[in-house]
RNA sequence: GGGAGGGUAGCGAAGAGGCUAAACGCGGUUGACUGUAAAUCAAUUCCUUCGGGUUCGGCAGUUCGAAUCUGCCCCCUCCCA
């Protein structure tokens, strides 16, 4: 069943890129698309605030369903009033299924037809994952939009193995849609088929038919090479509707996110930014800055001149570094407050240029000025 | 004045004749991180022109070989007077 309060209204498509700039309708309220979503694991934007999470222009944010699964457990956030009102966060939500952790963890996990056996990562208790058990997750944690649970399948991958994994995802797909019930909840499926092309289409196009709220590209930004990833969007999107959100997951770093955008991608999350942050480094209009380099010690200039966020209008290199060396806690806030606010400025001024015809343009000026063909 | 224990790299601390330029921790420096097992992880940290050079409080010895054994000296801590 489809969610009622879910659209994406495509309002402008660049002419020459076919980058799409769109309003994405959600029960939590009507967001600007193409968006970077921070990605809130634990129902918390690491080092966050709700209240910050907002003033940096956020769109819509994840939570993890294995994750929140595990602690503090689905019925505590639906005895909360869902996850919203447990974090206190008003805007639009999705949880990711659990399917990257049966990546991640791989050493722990087991897959059949019927699901994936997990080992607790924190006690190793036994845990079961079936599309219809994570859809039951995922609708009591209650976010705006759930994840189909599906394998993210390894880089690289044999054909015979990716086409057995998808062709299975495909079957989880079908079973967590039928057991999907709310309906102020949209669900999305996921395209797998690794670096196949063949394999991708028949994924684009046996979910486009189960008609899903939205698609997303899977399998990606876990270690392939740029162009191998670019190819694997480049295989799926053709074949997915365009009326409906297209999600590209797990990329973050600058020339990800550009690229993605310009082939016609609305949505992307990441960890990247805030992980980095948290670990010193940032992403500047000039490029990648490592904070607690030597050479910021007496730096007293803006982290970032050309940045609107809290932390570079208030503090200087030097005392970010300071509060970087000393593990206070406050210096991984500004940072991360810092990092997510850069991306999502850029992504930001990339709508205004879509809106214009000149996302190509915009895409070339970023990049030069970054500098740094890695993208962070 | 008497007694006991110590002095090892920036700091703390192992080592008690060759495998030791010297474990380990901290601190320092550098790097990695992409649907978060990540406030984590990795590398490096006496000097060097990469051949080597100079080290374990100081000096003098013993030994083929000493941070490690001996003597003297200097310094520190604690206890008793």
């Amino acid at each position: 069943m489809a969610c009622a309060d879910f659209k994406l209204e495509i309002k402008h498509v660049d002419k020459k890129t076919g980058a799409r700039y769109g309003v994405l309708h959600t029960p939590h309220g009507d967001v600007e698309t193409p968006m970077f979503m921070p990605v809130g694991t634990l129902a918390t934007v690491k080092t966050l605030s709700p209240e910050e999470i907002k003033s940096i222009g956020s769109g819509v944010i994840l939570a993890n369903t294995y994750h929140l699964h595990i602690r503090p457990g689905e019925d505590i956030v639906a005895k909360a009033g869902g996850v919203h009102k447990f974090m206190k966060y008003d805007g639009p939500m999705l949880t990711d299924s659990g399917g990257f952790q049966v990546f991640s963890l791989s050493e722990k996990r087991k897959i059949s037809e019927e699901g994936v056996t997990f080992k607790n990562h924190l006690n190793g208790d036994k845990i079961f994952f079936s599309p219809e058990k994570v859809i039951e997750i995922e609708e009591k944690i209650g976010a705006d939009i759930a994840m189909s649970f599906d394998e993210c399948i390894p880089y690289p991958a044999s054909y015979e193995y990716t086409k057995n994994s998808t062709l299975r995802t495909l079957r989880w797909a079908k079973r967590g849609l039928d057991a999907h019930k709310r309906e102020d909840q949209a669900l999305f499926g996921i395209v797998q088929g690794g670096n196949y092309p063949d394999l991708r289409k028949m994924a684009a196009e046996e979910l486009t038919k189960m008609n899903f709220d939205g698609y997303a590209i899977g399998g990606t930004s876990i270690g392939e090479p740029k162009d191998v990833c670019f190819n694997m969007i480049d295989m799926a999107i053709k074949y997915l509707p365009e009326d409906k959100p297209r999600y590209l997951m797990g990329v973050g770093s600058l020339d990800y996110i550009l690229e993605g955008i310009a082939k016609g991608i609305d949505m992307m999350d990441c960890v990247l930014p805030t992980r980095i942050a948290r670990h010193g480094t940032l992403m500047t209009h000039a490029g990648r800055v490592n904070i607690k380099n030597e050479k910021y010690k007496e730096d007293f200039t803006p982290l970032d001149p050309e940045c609107d966020c809290y932390t570079c209008k208030n503090f200087t290199k030097a005392y970010l570094r300071h509060l970087y060396v000393c593990g206070e806690q406050f210096g991984a806030r500004l940072l991360s407050i810092h990092n997510l606010r850069f991306l999502i400025s850029i992504v930001e001024g990339a709508r205004e240029a879509i809106k214009e015809d000149r996302f190509e343009e915009y895409k070339n000026e970023i990049l030069q000025k970054y500098g740094d063909s890695r993208g962070f």
